[in-house]
DNA sequence: ATAAGATACTACGTCATACATATGACGGAC
DNA sequence: GTCCGTCATATGTATGACGTAGTATCTTAT
């Protein structure tokens, strides 16, 4: 865990939370801590560690954002048991820093993420996940069929119907890739809907989601390629 | 950002920490932070959000390990340019706690990606990169076949392989989830190839990604569906 | 005038302390 | 025996102070 690699390390000292965290980690693999055991409370481990409580706060509040702890007030903190989606976190980040010039990248990410989303939901939908992208479609015609400005309306209906086909996977870590690679495509997305609404073409966005809905509940992969490309790139946008 | 699905979620308020992370977050993926840029000293920050330091410094302590914010003494805080390594920590921390629990999710969101990548692959493939995976499946061979303990060589192998796909996408988005994915998936894998191993059916295992060869070679889809299932039960293990 | 050194300044790093708040446990009232 | 209030506990948040490492500036000597 903790590397000594390079020879001039001893000299630039690891900052206090870091340390404090070697500590946690290390006895983690030693199986000093296992899955759901409760740890000392903080003023403890800060006497223990020798560091103030402010030091310990960091360290353990680093290690719960990772889903490592798990904080409940006025209980303790416990070694959470089996992984937390929010590990995935900071591949979030990561492609968000990264998000520069490249809507290549971006749009093969979607694309591929979209397909894959749809393969397994083809798996796993339920009837009352089906009924539920149903009545989002719906909703999302309503969206559009109204009066005045509809674009944010029109806008979250169409992301309300993705998380429901989302929602189908019944898969959290799948649930959070969705949302990232969304949160990526907000703005050309959003360009996008906006585009439909001033051209008048709002029933082809409309007709595409449908198309998606009907897939679904065919409950094969027949068809799939072709239909998930053309919506696609009706959705995203050109290239 | 933010749902506001359920009628009760005003109540349960998010902690200031995570208010601060996600005001963060947000200015990131507004743009209005880009990587290089100075963040406000922390007391201005706090005064800005109208919070203590300490919720401040718990928030940026925990970006700057995720390698998304970096923090030079008596300059600032930044927006760090770029991937940084501690981004793989908290998978390892995911490794470390997945020990025989429910790989269910794990598992679907490997095939997902998995099958997405060789389509993506097929689709962008070079010569060279084919020749790459190719020299890496002579590579797997030569490490299977070498004596004693060989179980660390034929994973490590079996990595490059799967890298070497993921790198004919030509898309660092990709890669990154590539990468993701591997790490969250590193037990079970690692498992696998070992009574691959003490079972004497390597060959079986390389058989399999011998398959994953042809079809990107003959740079169509055919037949990729059952071929990836099959290769990717092979691969992962049982269910 | 230039370069080396001393000084002040800045902003993060750490510590100490106090108070707020949610949860569970105990115990009394009905 | 059930219900409700109270208290203990441990995390959540806030505030203030001091230490420390760079940076910039000013001083001084060559």
């Amino acid at each position: 865990m903790t590397e000594q690699a390079g020879y001039l390390k001893s000299l630039k000292s690891e900052s206090v939370v870091q340390r404090v965290i070697n500590c946690l980690t290390d006895a983690m693999v030693n199986k000093e801590l296992k899955p759901g055991d409760k740890l000392p409370t903080e003023p403890e481990l800060a006497a223990a560690f020798g560091v103030a409580r402010t030091s310990v706060r960091e360290a353990t509040k680093i290690l719960t954002y990772m889903g490592v702890l798990e904080s409940r007030r006025s209980e303790g903190t416990f070694v959470s048991s089996g992984f937390q989606e929010s590990m995935i976190d900071p591949m979030v980040y990561g492609i968000i820093l990264n998000q520069g010039e490249d809507f290549q990248s971006l749009i093969e990410l979607r694309e591929l993420t979209e397909v894959g989303i749809l393969r397994l939901a083809i798996k796993k939908q339920s009837p009352e996940g089906l009924e539920l992208i149903r009545r989002r479609l719906e909703e999302f015609e309503a969206a559009a069929a109204r009066e005045g400005d509809v674009l944010e309306a029109v806008f979250q209906a169409d992301n309300n119907f993705h998380d429901a086909v989302s929602a189908l996977c019944q898969n959290s870590l799948v649930d959070k890739i969705n949302r990232v690679v969304r949160m990526l495509t907000y703005a050309v997305r959003h360009e996008t809907v906006e585009t439909m609404l001033t051209t008048g073409r709002v029933h082809e966005l409309i007709q595409a989601h449908w198309r998606i809905y009907e897939v679904l509940s065919s409950k094969t992969e027949e068809g799939l390629e072709e239909i998930i490309h053309n919506t696609y790139f009706l959705d995203v946008g050109r290239e």
